[in-house]
RNA sequence: GGGCUCAUAGCUCAGUUGGUUAGAGCACGCGCUUGAUAAGCGCGGGGUCGAUGGUUCAAGUCCAUCUGGGCCCA
């Protein structure tokens, strides 16, 4: 009997499944979408409409490991920007790129190398080079294809691809035309027994038993009385160094401005050293007698003083510095511009020379200026010297002059971490060698770059706003550009050489050359000869013949690879692009990085930034806020990969999406957070079943309804339905904001409390007694089915781009009853909007006041569930107290037959007390009679031939024909 | 050390120009339902808004300092 009764009803039905199986269902939508070239369909499909584009210009990642779940944070937001941007009608070309060159993947072939003891030509080393890069490009690739990311993968672009690499150069060709390139000494690591320039990541830090000394640096009568000091016995400044070597190459002193200095009375001299190390000078110099203090002043006060170099006929002014500390040394800087990093800054800020009169081999070079003495030491301390405890030639003869001269204090032997060479083993000198710099503040016949890029960042939209700052702090600071690197994965600095080694540069050289280049690929840079090279181009006058040329082996800053990308991929509307980019996207790191030497680059050839607008997000932090390296040990790597193995790359895009991505971003350990249900990605695995349950409840309430046969005209809609609608509009308002301003997170937290809240806690529940038991053809349920077809539409759209894969499922359920459909996809859908009708604001005041009674309504039935008298609401009748004339009484009679429904109850009576508010009856108690279909109790039931219902059933029953 | 920035319940987020007992979802606890069922509904507990000081009749909201994170420099 029963059975027979429930066959009656019109329960659920679909084939969406309710649990997700993401990982096994994703890769068989991906092959889907591959299949009907899904990106391909999108674009074809707005190009036809003739739509504008909206280029998203992709940042491309280092091509040396997998996809890290930043990198993957990266791609999916852009994902997620394209894809909405497609559906508001855009044409979005995607073309992804690849950063392939540089010094990190160099340095793993190397070292593989060296591993198997092997030595190579340049340009083997470059194919192996181009070979892991390949490897990596193909396994990322399939990385964020299973993360969702849809692109023209067949129009990808690579820095290191024979026309991209040519691009490259014509960059380096602008910069020429400008007039801006230069050459410059600028310090480097120096590898003495390589002879070759190292990059930080070839050096390592060892313990070093290094000469200090203690150096007086005479000052001048004249001098001394200049700033007020005693000039009656010699006076000195007093420097600190544990690298003798370099003080032929000193060329100034540097004191911090606000630290205290003090000029102390030794008896037969006195020196200034800074105040707080004045005992710690004595202490090294065994002087001790207490020395009376002559003065005191602020380092500011001693700037310009020109002390004299010990040994050799030159000044060596006193500078300023911020980086000068009291912590060691004198407080007073030795400062060599040609043989420090801190040294050449301010070396540039106070135009001095970057002298540097070490030769490659490390010895010191017969310049005029270094005493005859010293030529031809070496600065080299060879591992036999290590082994032997004994410090260079260079080192041992300029303490022998030092001494000689009197000018060595005292001096100690300093145990420090010091830099070397990772392959000689040999301690590293710091040394100033030739380089190609790019000047920033050079203007000719147009502004300098500097203040072109300044002016453009204010053209700029940053997002967040506070971007405008950062970048345009670090172009400020930012000095000449130095774009010249002694390494071999790169692309080469068309620059040839005589045999002087004097550099020829020219523009329209370069140019051609970057035309055979796109055609041969850069190794035929390191395989021609240059009479080959420059064959049929017009030499420029002044240059010797083509076959007394060299060619430079310099490589190009990587920079400039990626910094060159607006010029390759969007001047040339690569995949259908345009210039400038409407939005770049990357980490907040990228503001010292690709975003300025893209606006660099652009503003030097072009004129103007490379993007109207920059949106940066934050960086992927562990559980406890601290960066994922410091954050514990992780078993398992935190790539892409492992995530989506566990969770499904819809929970992962869920999770991007549900975070302010313009802070840090916190996540679950994947190893130790699995099993807590409180962890990150546990709570969004929870609310991505919410989704997917309402459009599991939606299209399973939707399986006998036809929106061409059955939709209901919204003015003949329920109420409760309109009211439902008018939701769906207020939704769609509020989430195209949230995703206009790119905030996704808002876009979660609205989807997220719609379903919760007004769909499954209220409208989906409360329309379940609709739905199941009333005719099947009857106005309400066919009106609330119109109602659920539209928000299925909306709520499907709206969370499209973020829930790629699993929206588009639903959709083809949706649509065609079955997993796959092919030649249409949610993702080619237009944007919902919402009929202007849809929205009703009285009806919103009246339903939310009656959800608030409703509210208390539940709370006032607690106590008797609690008490065991009841179970199901329905077993309730309620008595709604109010006063007639009241605004709540006058509400309870507008909408008196639907309050049963509203509040899932038997039965509401309206009476007039005043107080309580709310009382609440058992049915069982007022001799109401339970209908065994609808299980609403009503006063008395109806016969019929499948037994007793209630009146609204045995009609319904008389609808329904029986499915045999 | 410098530049930029963040800090609201266990988690993710709201908190409008400073103004009633600081909100939501999830998680947690208890209960109901078994016609969304590896689902659904209800009720409940939980925050001295990082700390301290200040401005104000009134501060999560303004100011200062500090503490702890992050990115980039040094």
């Amino acid at each position: 009997m029963a059975t027979d009764l429930k066959n009656t009803l019109q329960l659920p039905k679909t084939d969406f499944a309710m649990r997700a199986n993401l990982v096994q269902r994703e890769p068989a939508r991906l092959a889907h979408w591959e299949k009907i070239d899904l990106y391909a369909a999108i674009q074809k499909k707005r190009a036809a409409q003739n739509a504008p584009a909206f280029v998203l210009h992709d940042g491309p990642p280092f091509t040396n490991g997998d996809v890290h779940i930043g990198t993957a944070l990266n791609k999916t937001l852009k994902d997620i920007v394209n894809r909405y941007k497609s559906m508001r009608g855009y044409r979005t070309p995607y073309v992804p790129g690849w950063d392939c060159h540089g010094l990190p993947i160099e340095q793993k072939v190397t070292a593989q190398l060296r591993a198997e003891n092997k030595t190579v030509t340049t340009a083997e080393m470059r194919a192996l080079c181009d070979a892991f890069s390949e490897k990596w490009i193909a396994h990322q690739t399939k990385q964020f294809k299973r993360i969702g990311v849809l692109a023209d993968w067949a129009c990808e672009y690579k820095t290191k691809a024979p026309a991209y690499e040519a691009d490259i150069i014509r960059t380096f060709a602008a910069f020429v035309e400008r007039d801006l390139v230069y050459r410059s000494k600028k310090p480097v690591y120096w590898s003495v027994p390589f002879e070759t320039a190292l990059a930080e990541a070839e050096i390592e830090y060892k313990d070093h038993v290094s000469p200090a000394i203690w150096v007086k640096f005479p000052v001048p009568t004249g001098e001394a009385r200049k700033y007020d000091l005693p000039a009656d016995k010699p006076l000195s400044v007093v420097i600190w160094t544990t690298t003798p070597w370099t003080i032929p190459a000193n060329l100034a002193i540097a004191v911090h401005p606000e630290v205290e200095y003090v000029v102390a009375d030794l008896g037969a001299e006195r020196i200034i050293v800074a105040h707080p190390l004045l005992a710690a000078v004595l202490a090294s110099a065994k002087i001790e007698t207490s020395p009376a203090i002559d003065k005191k002043l602020a380092g500011a006060a001693l700037e310009k003083l020109a002390s004299r170099h010990p040994f050799i006929d030159r000044a060596s002014p006193v500078v300023l510095a911020d980086y000068v500390t009291t912590d060691s040394g004198t407080g007073c800087v030795h400062t060599a511009p040609g043989h420090g990093a801190e040294d050449y800054l301010t070396g540039l800020k106070y135009s001095l020379p970057i002298y540097c009169p070490v030769g490659d081999d490390g010895k010191y070079i017969d310049d005029g200026q270094i005493p005859a003495d010293l030529v031809g030491l070496t600065t080299l301390e060879t591992v036999e010297d290590l082994t032997a405890k004994r410090t260079s030639p260079a080192n041992i003869a300029v303490l022998k002059k030092l001494d000689a001269s009197g000018a060595l204090l005292a001096k100690a032997r300093y145990t420090h971490s010091y830099p070397h060479c990772w392959r000689s083993k040999t301690p590293i000198i710091f040394r100033a060698v030739d380089q190609w710099f790019v000047s920033l503040d050079r203007n000719s016949d147009r502004p300098s770059p500097r203040k072109r890029a300044l002016e453009s960042i204010r053209e700029v939209a940053w997002v967040p706003a506070n971007g405008e700052k950062r970048i345009t702090g670090a172009v400020e600071s930012r000095p000449d550009w130095c774009v010249s690197r002694q390494r071999s994965w790169g692309v080469p600095i068309i620059a040839f050489y005589d045999d002087k080694k004097t550099p020829y540069l020219d523009a329209r050289v370069i140019r051609a050359v970057a035309d055979k280049i796109a055609k041969h690929g850069t190794n035929y840079w390191y395989d021609a000869a240059p009479a080959d090279i420059l064959d049929g181009i017009t030499l420029p006058a002044g240059w010797p013949a083509a076959s007394a040329l060299t060619c430079g082996r310099d490589t190009l800053d990587v920079w400039i690879d990626s910094g060159s990308s607006h010029a390759a991929v969007l001047r040339h509307a690569q995949g259908g692009t345009h210039w400038p980019a409407d939005l770049y996207l990357e980490g907040s790191d990228q503001h010292r990085g690709w975003f300025q030497s893209s606006l660099w680059t652009s503003v030097i050839a072009y004129d103007a930034a490379p993007y109207k607008r920059v949106l940066t997000h934050g960086f992927i932090v562990g559980k406890d806020g601290k960066k994922i390296s410091k954050s514990g040990q992780y078993e398992k790597p935190p790539t892409s990969d492992n995530y989506i193995a566990q969770y499904g790359a819809d929970v992962i895009r869920l999770w991007i999406a549900s975070q302010n991505f313009t802070e840090d971003i916190r996540v679950s350990d994947l190893d130790k957070d699995l099993k807590d249900p409180a962890g990150i990605l546990n709570v969004v695995a929870e609310s991505y079943r919410l989704f997917r349950n309402t459009f599991r409840y939606q299209l399973s309430n939707l399986f006998d309804f036809d929106p061409s046969r059955d939709a209901i005209a919204y003015p003949e809609m329920d109420t409760l339905d309109r009211w439902a609608l008018h939701q769906t509009a207020v939704l769609i308002r509020d989430c195209t904001a949230a995703y206009e301003a790119y905030e996704f997170h808002r876009v979660y937290q609205l989807c997220n409390q719609f379903c919760s809240v007004t769909l499954s806690a209220v409208y989906h529940d409360i329309l379940k007694d609709r739905l199941y038991t009333h005719a099947t053809g009857s106005r309400l349920r066919r009106s609330s089915q119109t109602a659920i077809h539209h928000i299925f539409h909306v709520l499907a759209k709206l969370l499209a781009p973020v829930l790629a894969f699993t929206t588009d499922e639903a959709w083809s359920f949706a649509v065609a009853k079955k997993e796959y459909i092919d030649g249409d996809s949610i993702h080619m859908q237009d944007w919902p909007d919402a009929p202007a009708g849809w929205t009703d604001a009285t009806l919103e005041a009246d339903i939310a006041a009656l959800l608030k009674t409703r509210a208390a309504v539940t709370e006032a039935i607690e106590p008797h569930r609690a008490a065991g008298k009841i179970g199901k609401s329905l077993e309730a009748a309620i008595t709604l107290n109010a006063a007639p004339g009241t605004p709540e009484r006058a509400l309870y009679e507008k909408h008196r037959d639907f309050l049963p429904e509203l509040f899932i109850v038997s039965q509401v009576d309206l009476a007039d007390a005043a107080s309580p508010a709310i009382e609440v009856r058992f049915t069982s108690e007022l001799g109401l009679r339970r209908c065994p279909r609808c299980w609403r109790s009503v006063p008395a039931l109806q016969a019929t031939p499948l037994g007793e219902v209630c009146p609204r059933c045995a009609e319904a029953l008389q609808a329904h024909q029986p499915a045999k």
